[in-house]
DNA sequence: GTAGATAGATAAATCGATTTACTAAACCGG
DNA sequence: CCGGTTTAGTAAATCGATTTATCTATCTAC
């Protein structure tokens, strides 16, 4: 049970382990025809697999690329992993994913495991609560690119979605329409993406001359959205339309709906700022904001890739623009 | 930049390797109170982190379970990767994912990195095309489990779904309400989910005395399924009621109905094989079959443990039953 | 015929930990 | 104070590759 090992295949082959390894690394320079055939049949005879660890702890590179997702259910996290996968795979690097579930402990254990099976870079999606643990991986030049969310005070290359300017627009078209009674549903403000959102919102709705009303301004976890949509919805004046700054809260804000008997489209008008992958299924006039996912991971893999290469540039905060559909 | 080892460590406190090695595997029993402060100080001025390469080649195990799904854009992938990473965080072993992408080239090269970087067992949604390889691991004494799909002839641990069974269901669901005409569509009959569920629709019919018609059975790959569906639906006697046989189908379903105009539950009664995220939200009388995703994942956990652990059982599989709802 | 170049291959050091076998000092009872 | 046990710590081998410096034999040129 696996344990054929260099030695064995120098053995058999009648060389020494340096020709062996010459042999793996296709450094064919100084090596005959025959030699070549007999490393040849000695691995295959044997059944000879070359262990990577001992491999990459002299190299001192693993040809590993660890991405660190806040969560690995959410479509856009998937389709941005997707795009970093396909981009490593050309330079035979291969991409390794792990799930921090949104929890700074879990993502601190990954980083640190990750760091200590020393993958050539990170890709993260950070919970933005361990600080202290990426500064120093910055200041070591270790090869880090942050996507989707901004860290303050961290000079670090992240990839990033105008999350303001998108949300500014979607709102200034529910006002254009005619709203005057426009709510906002988030989920705690822990994370800049949605800080940034709901800077949009009420820059759009100041910018028009609207008053911002709090009691429009939903903040509550997914358990607690629906006692809090309840609360919004039993106000004096409703609003009328309604931005849900994910995927989760939308799905929050549908179940509340259909128990209420209401319709998109029909009793509230609904942005949803996230890629929902059976949007265009939905038989209503929802519109939704879609970020550039597979090109923000193409991106972040290409930032990682020239950090890998030492082809240092001062990091830089990419911003995509996302499309309302 | 990253460069202290265990020798600076020893060398800073004042003691030899094999003490600061000790301290780090907690081996406390033979240690005084003032050499372990030592060496806790002189882990922290140098900023000491361990290596987990050289430490893996010495105890040849990595503490990592690799997962290769087949696709990392299902739902239901992911709900499954879940519950295998909370299953065996507890046991402080980390889990990486890799996306094969449904091509057999990606599968064979992820699990001959992950078998060369030496993780310690490897759960597979398999393609299966790679018979061979997948009997060299099996012989072996790899720890393997297959997860969602089976593959023929090979004696290996298995998680899967009643898929036969819960399509023969949902289809007799749909004789019981008058539906004479039932269609079926799938993806290309590559893997044992589709074959199994076609053979449930095929046996239901027949167990009603239905005929089965080839006409309605539709086998397409996704960017094809629509030209086929047009066809189905310009046959002089149309189905009313179609079953699709995973998430992807229904979504190019959705797609052609939207374009046609039509309406689930009213031009076309339907079932989808999947978990749908959204799928409470699409105000129609859809259908769905629900696998137990979490279930399924922190079984095929555990047997992956046993494994591990040399808790040797002969390879059984088990068959999870799926809800419709 | 000899110095130098070249082709083909190897021995040995190395990567950074773990682990086993061993030693040295302290302790302890009779 | 002597032999045996504990306690505390270490030297050296090891894991399985890569890589550098070295070596030998053959070839070439003058």
């Amino acid at each position: 049970m696996e344990k054929v090992t260099m030695a064995d295949v120098a053995r058999e082959a009648g060389v020494s382990k340096s020709t062996v390894s010459q042999y793996l690394n296709k450094r064919y320079e100084y090596m005959s025809e025959k030699t070549k055939q007999k490393i040849e049949e000695a691995i295959d005879t044997l059944g000879y697999q070359p262990n990577f660890l001992a491999r990459s702890l002299k190299q001192k590179r693993t040809s590993l690329i660890g991405i660190i997702v806040a969560n690995i259910t959410h479509y856009f996290s998937t389709e941005v992993s997707r795009a970093i996968e396909d981009f490593f795979h050309q330079y035979d690097l291969q991409t390794i994913v792990c799930n921090a579930d949104d929890d700074p402990d879990k993502e601190k254990k990954y980083i640190e495991m990750l760091r200590a099976k020393q993958v050539d870079g990170l890709i993260i999606f950070p919970t933005g609560k361990n600080n202290e643990l990426y500064e120093s991986m910055i200041n070591q030049g270790y090869p880090v690119v942050f996507v989707d969310r901004k860290v303050e005070n961290l000079d670090v290359f992240s990839v990033i979605t105008d999350n303001t300017e998108s949300t500014y627009k979607a709102i200034q078209h529910f006002i254009e329409n005619g709203h005057k009674n426009i709510a906002f549903a988030v989920q705690p403000l822990t994370v800049s993406t949605r800080i940034e959102r709901l800077e949009g919102y009420k820059k759009a709705l100041n910018d028009a001359g609207l008053e911002v009303n709090p009691n429009y301004i939903i903040e509550a976890s997914i358990p607690k959205m629906k006692k809090k949509l309840e609360e919004l919805f039993s106000l004096d004046v409703k609003p009328t339309a309604l931005f849900a700054a994910n995927d989760r809260v939308f799905i929050a804000l549908g179940e509340f709906l259909k128990e209420k008997g209401m319709k998109f489209g029909k009793d509230l008008d609904v942005v949803v700022f996230d890629n929902i992958p059976f949007s265009q299924m939905l038989e209503t006039t929802l519109s939704f904001i879609l970020q550039p996912a597979a090109k923000m991971g193409t991106k972040a893999a290409e930032l990682l890739y020239q950090q890998i290469r030492k082809e240092n540039h001062d990091p830089e905060v990419i911003v995509f623009p996302s499309e309302i559909k």
